[in-house]
DNA sequence: GCCAACGTTGGC
DNA sequence: GCCAACGTTGGC
């Protein structure tokens, strides 16, 4: 049985489109530095699972698609041994390293879903991404969230065609 | 650009 | 182990 998940990133250094642009459209999820987030990449995550596209520090914020994990097992991040990398992590040891990762492949658009009117639906009230100070940028979703989402973007297709 | 909320670090 | 200081996230 496959999970859902959100993955947040900011479109101005990796968004849904860059994604789109690569080879086979999968990269790996490097650049987490939050242990709660690897360890949901780390443990949970299987192949197969579904995660929404979370476009964070955007105007507006909100979910633009769907991305499925690719990777049977997470393996470490190598930015995190690249001195060159924003995300180098000096103190992570090669043979212990601290940040691990899933490959995403990216799956499909979908009709924009903003932030707003995720928040104003009733339904979603309980979504980690609208709970005050929550900020995780890998985060389990419910099977009843991802559908209400989906009811949501096919609704905001009929307006954005 | 501001700043609240949160996570991490390091002195003690 | 406490907690102040600092850094980051991310909506607004």
């Amino acid at each position: 049985m496959s999970n859902y998940w959100l993955i947040k990133s900011e479109p101005s250094s990796f968004s849904i489109d860059d994604l789109k642009s690569l080879p086979n459209k999968t990269d790996m999820w490097d650049g987490v530095r939050n242990y709660q987030a690897r360890n949901i990449m780390m443990k949970e995550m299987k192949t197969g699972d579904k995660a929404f596209f979370y476009h964070s520090n955007a105007k507006p914020p909100g979910v633009v698609g769907v991305v499925e994990v690719v990777t049977k097992e997470a393996y470490p991040d190598p930015t995190q041994f690249d001195k060159k990398s924003k995300y180098y992590d000096p103190q992570s040891d090669i043979n212990n390293p601290r940040w691990w990762l899933v490959d995403v492949k990216h799956l499909q658009d979908l009709p924009f879903i903003s932030l707003e009117t995720i928040k104003a639906n009733p339904k979603l009230k309980d979504m980690k991404l609208v709970q005050k100070g929550s900020r995780l940028s890998v985060q389990p979703v419910a099977k009843e969230e991802w559908d209400e989402i989906l009811n949501m973007a096919q609704v905001n297709a009929q307006y954005q065609q």
